[in-house]
DNA sequence: GCTCTCACG
DNA sequence: GACGTACGTGAGAGCA
């Protein structure tokens, strides 16, 4: 039957009441795994109450819900700016979206959005049609941008005030009628969608004018009649401005659209359908009130932990379960695993920990795995203890009563591998790569240690006994009681079973619980976009570059340490023959004493512990000291020498070799993914983050990391990223213009500072500018520059002094970034990403600490955030080369590609990370990436 | 285990 | 006006 007469229609504007139901509720999670849920949540009632007959008091006969399609529409074509300065989605609203459409259909309600069109566009055409047929309609809204259309016919229901909107409602908020709405819109402008309207003109000011000269184009006619000059002026001068906003708040009542409103008639959802979403979202009260509605049987939600949805502060909880070694499990027969895999699958998550006899996760054998269901409820699988052994003769033997390895883990890997099945761990990144190392790839996984990170970078570490301590009141088993400390320490494999059980399965549960502790609080904290799109999905691929390791030649390394020890002996020789005696040149103690009481060279300071200081900056102004102090000058230019000799020999040559693991014949670092608070990896065991390469003897080291045979080493590294962020944050227009053109951005400094022409640059000046664009994002000071540039003070402060006033908007950052870290105590990157500033408000120098980091916070972290997410879609992009990706080095990425196929690498990778901030964060400012290759990393760099 | 020094971005 | 200062890391050696 065609919709007319007798025939009602709502529609409702689906994203804008997703946002009111956002803000106006409060945070609700889904219960089982803590994803945000509140918006679905308020909309399913609405639309519920819509539905059912049980409050149709509105009398609706039609219904349809109207979403946004896309950001852009054709306004964007007339405006660009137009909605430009809308705030990014809160991270846990991004996720609803999606949902609230799935649920419109599980409710049997039209879906409406058309590419290119606002849903008020849609919504204008509908309710029109709807009049125009000879019906009516209600817009379920409270948007005032859509109150230009009510009129006859057409009225509006603004679902949070539960209060109808009409022709008299309209006029309390816009002084005039609603066909006269547009216009005042027009004059008045909407900073919310960034409408410039006429500079000045309030609301109160617009719906005057209009009063009084009847519309808009018969104002702007007659603007030079206006009395007040100001506003005469304003409407004079504005009037293209003017008529562009009118443009721009007219709806659109003509959008092509080919839905006839009779299809929007209220039917029946089907039960099924709408139950089976209903539950998912394990909503208890609407499901119930939908289930007794349709005369269907109210399906069952399975009851999750209280504790879950309780959401309790960031603090200990007080009804915990006590932890209990007795409860805990040990599965020694397969009927016993089995009956655990089985409620593993049912309940759908798992916190999981693995015991092995060694940190190093590429040598670590797997020893026992421990599983968590429930607080209280864990279990630990016994697989590879050992007795016996240690002696000469007997060989360890593996203890009674213990599965077998291989079938454990075949049976445990369709639950590690199942997509359904969650796996948690703390520090999933070491049970990802022992479980890899045996076939298994866990997915999908959860990491408490991530998640604390999320919430806490600056607050404290997130090492598992710290977090159990804080959050869960209970200190863990310390491992020392079990493998005791230094040489008697023992290796896992050699606990006791019984220990080892009370061990296990207790990390295990405290994991499970931290997961239930954390897992709302992700989204309480708004750090959930973060947690997923920076922390979580970062697991496996650094799993995998650390497993993939980087060759390195020992035979290079050892002449390089052979050469070195050489010369070493020959300094010390030298040394001793200039100070008159022989003392240990790596003890700065015995150097300190030798210099500045023996030979007494002035200047000679002495720091806290009594001790002189002997760095290198010291002994660097002691070589210039030729006249005063030739024998000090000499011996300090023979210590330096010595001493980075010594560094690379012992930190690098050395340690490098004893680093090559002997099964793969590769070094394989470990990076902490939750170690630096601004959201930097860190690399240890061996670090390869700080392998030499600003001076020219160091930067041979890289020559010994090559590429196997036929392959070669790719280096990407971003260019001036920090100073690029800066740009951005900072607001910057001539910087950002100089990254835009490719100009020199020290030397365009320097030229800006110096009143310098470009093309006149002299390298000192350029090196001075240079200094102190470091400086900034460091949160300079007059003494710290005047310290790295070696000059007084005064004439640093000087610098700064001109540097803020040319680039006035650097200065605003850093005391806005001051301010809000003291207000917050927290500040953050483009991405989210929060880092904690606890010592912000302390008095004494810790502020000034404090200040400094919290100025470098966003820039290092925004960058640091930037190469995360190329890291994460890299794997994807490249998944076709021959090539895989080994190293991170703060703005630097390093493959391993076959010959052939470099060129195709660079093209991609480069791709991926020059647009690695799209499209959650736009820059100002183009991301640049330099790419080189070679035989070693020293050739790639 | 702490301090000093120095390698990197 | 004085105070102490560039931001973020990890590792080796000396020393108590």
């Amino acid at each position: 039957m065609a919709f007319g007469k007798g025939h009602h229609l709502h529609l409702i504007d689906g994203s804008a009441y997703i946002f009111r139901a956002y803000h106006a509720l409060p945070p609700l999670t889904r219960q089982s795994d803590g994803l945000p849920i509140g918006a679905v949540a308020g909309f399913c009632n609405i639309l519920w109450n819509e539905i059912s007959s049980e409050k149709r008091a509105s009398g609706a006969t039609h219904i349809a819900v109207i979403f946004d399609h896309s950001a852009t529409t054709f306004r964007n074509a007339i405006y660009p700016e137009y909605k430009a300065n809308r705030p990014p989605l809160p991270e846990d609203l991004r996720p609803q979206f999606p949902l609230t459409r799935e649920a419109t259909r599980a409710f049997n309600v039209s879906c409406i959005e058309i590419e290119g069109y606002e849903a008020d566009d849609i919504i204008a055409t509908l309710a029109t049609q709807a009049a125009e047929a000879g019906g009516s309609c209600t817009i379920i809204s409270s948007d005032k941008d859509l109150m230009q259309l009510v009129r006859p016919g057409i009225d509006m229901f603004d679902p949070m005030k539960s209060r109808t909107i009409g022709p008299d409602e309209v006029f309390e908020k816009f002084g005039v009628s609603p066909d006269r709405v547009v216009d005042v819109q027009a004059l008045a402008g909407d900073s919310t969608d960034n409408v410039p309207g006429a500079p000045g003109i309030g609301l109160k000011t617009a719906a005057l004018l209009i009063q009084e000269y009847g519309d808009l184009s018969t104002l702007l006619e007659r603007a030079g009649e206006i009395k007040q000059p100001k506003r005469r002026e304003t409407l004079v001068n504005n009037a293209e401005l003017i008529r562009i906003s009118e443009k721009l708040v007219r709806l659109d009542d003509k959008v092509p659209l080919d839905i006839p409103l009779e299809t929007m008639e209220i039917t029946a959802p089907e039960p099924e359908k709408l139950l089976k979403f209903l539950t998912d979202m394990e909503f208890r009260t609407l499901t119930r009130r939908v289930a007794e509605r349709l005369k269907v049987e109210v399906p069952a939600i399975e009851a999750a932990p209280a504790k879950a949805a309780a959401a309790a502060p960031a603090a200990v909880e007080q009804d915990r379960l006590p932890f209990d070694p007795s409860t805990y499990v040990a599965i020694r027969d397969r009927a016993t695993l089995d009956q655990w895999l089985a409620r593993i699958a049912e309940i759908g998550h798992v916190a999981i920990d693995t015991e092995t006899t060694s940190l190093d996760e590429m040598q670590a054998e797997l020893v026992g795995i421990s599983l968590a269901i429930d607080p209280g409820q864990a279990a630990y699988i016994p697989l590879g203890h050992k007795q016996g052994g240690g002696d000469l003769f007997g060989s360890a033997s593996l203890v009674e009563g213990q599965l077998n390895l291989s079938e454990t883990l075949a049976a445990l890997k369709p639950i590690l591998e199942d997509p359904a099945i969650l796996k948690i761990g703390q520090n999933m990144k070491y049970d990802y790569k022992i479980l890899a190392r045996h076939g298994i790839r866990m997915a999908p996984i959860d990491d408490t240690m991530l998640m604390s990170y999320a919430m806490q970078a600056g607050l404290n570490q997130h090492g598992m006994d710290l977090l159990s301590e804080k959050y869960l009141g209970h200190q863990p088993i310390p491992i020392k009681s079990l493998l005791g400390t230094g040489k008697s320490q023992i290796t896992f494999d050699q606990v006791g079973v019984d220990d080892a059980v009370k061990y296990g399965a207790e990390d295990a549960d405290i994991t499970l619980r931290l997961w239930q502790l954390f897992k709302p609080q992700l989204h309480q904290n708004r750090v959930t976009t973060v947690y997923e799109t920076l922390e979580r999905p970062l697991v496996p691929v650094l799993a995998d570059m650390e497993m993939a390791g980087i060759a390195v030649n020992r035979d290079t390394l050892s002449r390089m340490s052979n050469a070195f020890a050489q010369k070493l002996a020959q300094l010390e020789d030298e040394i001793a023959e200039t100070a008159g005696e022989k003392f240990n040149v790596g003890s700065p103690k015995q150097l300190g004493e030798v210099l500045f009481d023996r030979m007494e060279i002035p200047g000679g300071t002495k720091g806290k512990t009594g001790a002189y200081g002997t760095g290198a900056d010291v002994l660097e102004d002691i070589t210039t000291m030729k006249d005063s102090h030739p024998q000090g000058a000499q011996l300090a230019s023979l210590v330096l020498d010595w001493r980075s000799i010594a560094k690379l020999k012992s930190t690098y040559t050395d340690a490098l070799q004893q680093a090559i693991n002997p099964e793969t014949a590769r070094v394989h670092t470990s990076y902490s993914i939750a170690g630096a608070s601004t959201g930097r990896l860190s690399s240890t065991d061996p670090n390869l983050q700080n392998i030499p390469v600003r001076t020219e003897e160091g930067r041979r080291i890289r020559e010994a990391f090559v590429a196997p045979p036929g392959k070669l080493l790719v280096s990407l590294d971003y260019s001036q990223i920090e100073l690029r962020i800066l740009a951005h944050i900072a607001n910057i227009p001539s910087l950002q213009q100089a990254f835009q053109q490719g100009i020199d951005i020290h030397a365009m400094t320097a030229s800006e500072m110096f009143n310098v022409p470009l093309d006149q640059m002299t390298s000192d000046v350029r090196r001075k500018a240079k200094a102190i664009n470091f400086g900034v994002i460091y949160g300079i000071s007059g003494f710290g520059l005047a310290r790295n540039l070696r000059i007084p003070r005064a004439e640093a402060q000087g610098f700064i002094d001109r540097y803020f006033e040319r680039f006035p908007g650097i200065k605003e950052y850093m005391a806005q970034t001051v301010k809000f870290a003291q207000e917050h105590g927290y500040v953050q990157t483009l991405f989210g990403r929060k880092i904690h500033t606890p010592e912000i408000n302390a008095k004494g120098p810790g502020a000034g600490f404090a200040k400094r980091a919290a100025i470098n916070a966003p820039i290092q972290g925004t960058a640091a955030d930037v190469i995360r997410r190329a890291m994460i879609r890299m794997p994807e992009a490249i998944k076709d080369l021959p090539a895989r990706m080994l190293l991170q080095v703060h703005d630097e990425l390093l493959f391993e590609v076959e010959e052939a196929a470099a060129p195709a690498l660079i093209e991609v990778a480069r791709k991926v990370m020059e647009g690695a901030n799209a499209p959650i964060v736009s820059l100002k400012v183009p991301l640049t990436v330099e790419a080189g290759q070679g035989r070693n990393w020293a050739e790639a760099h």
